[in-house]
RNA sequence: GGUGGGGUGACCGAGUGGCUAAUGGUAGCAGACUGUAAAUCUGCCGGGCUAACGCCCUACGUAGGUUCGAAUCCUACCCCCACCA
């Protein structure tokens, strides 16, 4: 049910097979986040449309709205978002993150107050774990302690302990849950940009394995990018090679790329769909502001490169004219090519992985996508 | 013809003697966004010079006037609106 084979390494970067119980996903891949059960913005089948092969979803907001329960009746996530693909699931570790203000962390867990309605909600990770298996995605993540990227060392340390002592907790509840369910779970790796304490919560993570795969999370949240990247380098020789490594939250084009190079099986992130909804779109040259005057009157597709519907379809011109109107169907179309460029991304990486050109091709990409050709 | 109200920067619209190159908003321009509290947020937005502090010019219908000083007060004129003839 749960398998990965690596189908070619090209030095640090890996192509790999990654069988869920809902499909396989070809990997390096680009996974589309839909927090609430929605890649906002787009269909299921304007994602499908995208190449996308594995979609995620979120503990604390689903939690919130409509309620595991629910979703639980209406058959699982699958079934609730029409997405009868690979799914994972984010564990809210993340809004321990982001949403501070409206939390307080201990031991036990973490007290939220919702963002939507003021009530006090408790997660731990016996709760997530239970809230996950409810939603019943393919992958279950581990309820984590993130910390900034500037955490000094007694924070990280104390985010990564706790990390693992909640994945303990996390993996002994998800065992007793899991009687007959297929649903994997995958630990996160914490320890900000400390080179000891990475080590530490990887070795951590790795014996109380075996994973069918490994998260690195608490990256690209204001570190500098070298770190981010030494951080990888320092932590993929302790990883074994036979499980896909998940980098959380990222990334930007260039981000994937850095990635895969490093060994990067998956990757996620918002900003696709979210500079899609604000007007940025990626190109292999940079990128560009689709509200900018540039575009006024422009035949051009957004990215002649680019196979999506928006770029065989619609003339730059018109993309801006719909953000100037502030129609919605502006936010989807751009949207819309910045998942297919992400996705497309890896599907490139994967080819050039296998070929073993690899190196040089993505050499060459970053080169014309930093100097930007535009 | 009479009476009353009004003419402010691209537009709408505050301001009714100095703190006003002039509140707000819109439009326009630029930027940010990395396991989604985000169809959001930030900056610029009369012209010229300056890296910047800042300096100069032009500007509140038009033309005069009062005043140390006017978008703000006075006079005349032009235009718009309402009502009455």
């Amino acid at each position: 049910m749960f398998d990965f084979t690596v189908d070619a390494i090209e030095g640090a970067a890996r192509a790999g097979t990654l069988t869920l119980p809902h499909g396989d996903v070809a990997t390096p891949a680009f996974m589309p986040v839909g927090t609430h059960g929605v890649v906002r913005g787009l269909s299921a089948a304007d994602v499908r449309r995208t190449g996308a092969q594995i979609i995620l979803g979120n503990t604390y907001h689903l939690h919130l709205r409509p309620g595991e329960e629910t979703v639980r009746r209406m058959g699982g996530l699958n079934r609730f978002t029409t997405w009868e693909r690979p799914m994972l699931t984010d564990s809210g570790g993340f809004q321990v993150f982001s949403l501070e203000g409206l939390r307080r962390i201990g031991e036990q867990g973490v007290e939220f107050q919702s963002h939507v309605d003021g009530t006090l909600r408790t997660l731990t990770p016996e709760s997530v774990m239970e809230i996950q298996r409810s939603l019943g995605a393919d992958i279950a993540m581990a309820f984590d302690h993130v910390v900034p990227g500037q955490a000094p060392h007694d924070l990280a340390l104390e985010g990564m302990e706790r990390t693992l002592r909640w994945l303990d907790r996390c993996k002994t509840r998800h065992g007793e849950l899991s009687e007959g369910a297929t649903q994997a779970l995958w630990p996160i790796i914490q320890g900000g940009t400390h080179t000891d304490l990475r080590r530490r919560s990887a070795e951590g993570t790795i014996e109380r394995g075996p994973w069918t795969g490994i998260a690195i999370g608490g990256l690209s949240v204001g570190e500098p990018k070298p770190v981010m990247h030494r951080v990888l380098e320092e932590l993929m020789p302790v990883i074994p090679a036979d499980v896909p490594r998940y980098l959380m939250g990222v990334g930007f084009p260039a981000d994937l790329l850095e990635g895969i190079a490093r060994g990067v099986d998956l990757f996620d992130c918002v900003a696709a769909t979210r500079n899609g909804r604000h007007g940025t779109a990626w190109l292999p040259a940079g990128r560009v502001n689709v509200r900018g005057a540039a575009l006024k009157g422009s035949s051009e597709p957004l990215d002649p490169e680019c196979d999506c519907e928006t770029c065989t379809t619609y003339p730059r011109g018109y993309l801006r004219h719909l953000f100037v109107v502030e129609d919605i169907l502006g936010l989807r179309l751009v949207s819309l090519h910045n998942v297919r460029f992400l996705v497309r991304l890896g599907e490139q990486a994967r080819a050039h992985i296998l070929d073993g050109t690899f190196g040089g091709w993505s050499r060459d990409w970053l080169h014309r996508h930093y100097t930007r050709g535009q």
